[in-house]
DNA sequence: GCAAACCTTGACGTTCACGTAAACTGCGGC
DNA sequence: GCCGCAGTTTACGTGAACGTCAAGGTTTGC
């Protein structure tokens, strides 16, 4: 879309970190253990980011705080989606629809199992908001009850 | 409703972890850290469980593996019921409509703080899923091209 | 051209959530 | 009374996800 890596700042570790609110030390852990590809390096050997890598960071970490994934869980869909990518070029590469309709099928099957882990996890979360909204609506209730009613007692209420 | 605790079979720890799917250790370390109450022994000391014991068992590994909860979130969400429970027996006992209504607001709050949480998980659950389901749908869509139109190439869908 | 600030790679420490082994006790069957 | 299995506590081990310190090399500002 845009010009392939023109004018883009190539952030220093510290920058990174200050950004996504990561330490350094997990940023290095993370591409320990494979979640960020090895960062392109400076002449000196500092670690250099872009923008994309950031973006890529953040994600993770979206993934970490928010949805409650481990790292091991972010590694299967992240390692999910370069498989899907790999599924597509071989899906582009071929000419055979019966061999493009196997492979399409190969991909909805990666697909399918990521999003019935996912899904588990959403409808647990939904029981415990819909307890939780249960509950606030009674307090809600018994408030609006005592703020409208204060004077007039419950049987007033009756006539 | 039902009588208090007649004829509730009381099973021990291995049967437990059977119907649980938890190791026995698991079960002694959860009430090790507090996310069951001691649980009540025979005279020899073997710890008992009752139904209801087993079900906060397994609501609790709801939490941990659908939901994906860490056991002090867990452990704070228990907290926050318990809470909630006192907070309950003091609104019972108060007469002042607007200690009531003071103590109704504590409960909203703390209801309010752990929804807050929650909901965020699931909005970040939500942008996978979303994501996953439009991924499947591309899937469907260029796997029913090619189941249709086989023999009969693009070009001549358009006629 | 040099000090201060920043970076690198080890390497060891830490907390969470258990696993596992050891040593001892409770209990039903013979 | 003893065997064997299931249970108990105590205690050390482990993998995940980093924190932290040490000994160096790199960049940058003046």
């Amino acid at each position: 879309m845009s010009l392939p890596a023109a004018r883009d700042p190539l952030l220093r570790i510290e920058a990174v970190a200050q950004r996504t609110g990561l330490t350094k030390r997990t940023i290095r852990y993370y591409e320990e253990i494979g979640l960020l590809a090895p960062s392109c390096r400076s002449d000196g050997g500092f670690r250099l980011f872009s923008e994309a890598d950031v973006a890529h960071l953040e994600r993770i970490n979206a993934l970490k705080v928010s949805a409650g994934l481990t790292l091991a869980e972010i590694h299967e869909l992240l390692e999910a989606e370069s498989v899907r990518e790999r599924i597509r070029e071989r899906f582009r590469a071929s000419h055979d629809p019966g061999e493009k309709r196997a492979i399409l099928a190969e991909s909805r099957g990666v697909l399918t199992r990521q999003l019935a882990l996912i899904e588990r996890k959403r409808l647990a979360l939904d029981g415990l908001i819909a307890g939780y909204r249960e509950r606030l609506e009674r307090v809600a209730h018994l408030d609006a009850e005592l703020a409208e009613g204060p004077a007039r007692k419950r049987q007033g209420a009756l006539s």
